[in-house]
RNA sequence: GUCCCCAUCGUCUAGAGGCCUAGGACACCUGGUUUUCAUCCAGGCAACAGGGGUUCGAAACCCCUUGGGGACGCCA
């Protein structure tokens, strides 16, 4: 049997996801217990989303967590390079050899037309999807239209009939029918790959031999299967994992959940207690013992161990586990340093001194003014809340339109936060002084504290994240028929 | 709506036809240890979604129903 190879291939458009990183745990234990590699691979191709900052703090995630790869970013690896934005050209030879066996073809129809289209077969109750417009083109009339540098994406052709049928490693076979596969859009009007066209290309030349990913992407598996056999290529074994879940049992989403392991760092937890508990997620030791590491666990790995039902992250059971770290794996000397370098780390304590120096007496008063820095979010009462002009309502407003407005800031730093929530008070026809009441005492617990803007800064956008949503919980939440009026004034906000 | 996937305590799960009166862990409750609390220890509560088959025997295999989730983008 050839070396088997599994990659994690994140893409660099957001904070880094626990869902990433379970992804990634399975793949790499599944490639490491069968002597294999593992790779990483960063899939940016949306030029829109994609960032620098993204794509470095999921390498710094995924580090953090010890999942380490054999080939990719910072790596090398002899079938790079590994950034998708890297590959262009590997990208036009191959969409070049579908067009020219007629897998595939230019498609030149607006977006306005598309969606009519789907609201049409909406309302049709048809099934919605590409209608074909574009093949009925000839040949010289594309090639014109090409010539003329007409905006134009690629998409694939699908059977009309028949099904396709796959040998999941998990799920064994499953049949989807081609009448439900839409004609995908390969390469995007901008001339970059979609996701479907780039990863099985990639997939290829990289020799990956096991998909393992997100249950998510079942339905996509045809087309991808399709390419594989336009090309002529073995189809790698796929394997689907089930997809981790909030505790009202949707797909885990930043909505209702901390889904970005950097919060988790902030919050101070371990990241092998981190790395533990997603391992406990969907499978288990065959010894049935709940405490192990990585290395532990690409020993003893598995897949068939894998149960299919989509576990619910409980933060209840992190929260044992990682206690039971604390207590049972780190000695009194290490467990000072870590809880140093996490409290105290230099960057932090650099910005957070300027703000306590000003306003202490004595270095006894530091520690209740600051300690919401490094303290679990504060304990809030709807009494702390009472307000001379603000009504509880017009708080929440304040609280969710605030985090509506930090979440939107493409940069974050004290500049942009401030411009921001300044412009919000404004628009909200607010003093400023007013306006900042509920978010000293979501942030801080406090309603005199230092300064809520720097504070923000500080904290970053996750833990500001769940401090604002706790406040809105502790003030009475946030009903749906409310949710939908707040979101309509705060569209009309500008 | 259409298609796909899934289904054991509230939660994570064990379970490969007889070892199942369904086991462990979190959470919760009770008691013990501890100057308090936490830890730790002992105990308790709590589940095979429903209905049909197959079988001598079903939590396990098959079918239907129900429930949950996902997909249906020039996002991944």
């Amino acid at each position: 049997m050839s070396e088997i190879r599994t990659r994690i291939a994140p893409s660099p458009t957001g904070d880094p996801h626990v869902g990433t990183a379970y992804i990634a745990l399975f793949n790499r234990c599944f490639a490491h217990h069968h002597g294999g590699k593992f790779i990483l691979r960063i899939e940016d191709t949306d030029q829109v989303r994609s960032t620098d900052q993204s794509e470095k703090d999921i390498l710094e995630a995924l580090g953090w967590l010890g999942l380490s790869w054999d080939e990719g970013p910072g790596i090398g690896g002899e079938y790079g390079p590994y950034k998708q934005s890297e590959r262009g050209e590997i990208y036009d030879q191959h969409i070049k050899q579908l067009l020219d066996t007629g897998s595939a073809f230019p498609c030149f129809c607006t977006s306005h037309r598309l969606d009519d289209l789907r609201k049409q077969q909406m309302s049709d109750k048809a099934a919605v999807g590409y209608d074909g417009h574009c093949l009925q083109l000839g040949p010289e009339a594309v090639a014109a239209r090409v010539a003329a540098g007409e905006e134009h994406v690629i998409r694939m052709k699908i059977p009309k009939e028949g099904e396709c049928t796959f040998d999941d490693m998990l799920r064994g076979p499953v049949s989807i029918s081609w009448s439900q596969v839409d004609m995908q859009v390969l390469i995007k009007s901008d001339g970059k790959p979609t996701y479907h066209f780039a990863n099985v290309v990639d997939d290829h030349l990289m020799r990956i031999s096991h998909v393992i990913r997100g249950e998510e992407w079942i339905n996509s598996a045809p087309k991808h299967i399709l390419l594989y056999q336009y090309f002529g290529w073995d189809v790698p074994v796929l394997c689907h994992m089930p997809l981790l879940r909030n505790p009202d049992k949707s797909k885990l989403s930043k909505r209702k959940n901390p889904t970005s392991i950097g919060y988790y760092q902030a919050m101070g937890y371990l990241p092998e207690a981190m790395l533990n508990y997603l391992g406990m997620m969907g499978w288990t030791m065959p010894t049935g013992e709940e405490m192990f590491n990585l290395q532990e666990m690409t020993h003893s790995f598995d897949i068939n161990r894998v149960s299919l039902g989509g576990p619910i992250f409980d933060i209840q059971k992190l929260d044992w586990l990682n206690g039971k770290y604390i207590r049972e794996s780190l000695d009194d000397q290490q467990f000072a340093k870590l809880f140093a370098e996490w409290a105290f780390s230099a960057d932090k304590i650099q910005r957070i001194v300027p703000l306590l120096k000003q306003r202490v007496e004595r270095f006894c008063d530091v520690a209740e003014l600051g300690s919401f820095f490094i303290s679990a979010n504060p304990t809030l009462s709807i009494e702390l809340f009472e307000h001379k002009v603000l009504t509880i309502e017009a708080q929440i407003k304040i609280l969710q339109f605030s985090l509506w407005h930090l979440e939107a800031l493409e940069v974050w730093n004290r500049e942009f936060i401030e411009s921001s929530l300044q412009g919000l008070a404004g628009q909200l026809d607010l003093k400023i002084r007013d306006f900042l009441s509920p978010l000293f005492l979501a942030i801080s617990g406090k309603a005199v504290s230092t300064s809520v803007i720097e504070s923000i800064d500080i904290l970053k956008l996750d833990i500001t994240r769940a401090r604002l949503r706790a406040a809105i919980d502790v003030l009475g939440g946030i009903s749906k028929k409310m949710a939908k009026n707040l979101e309509r004034e705060y569209r009309s906000l500008d």
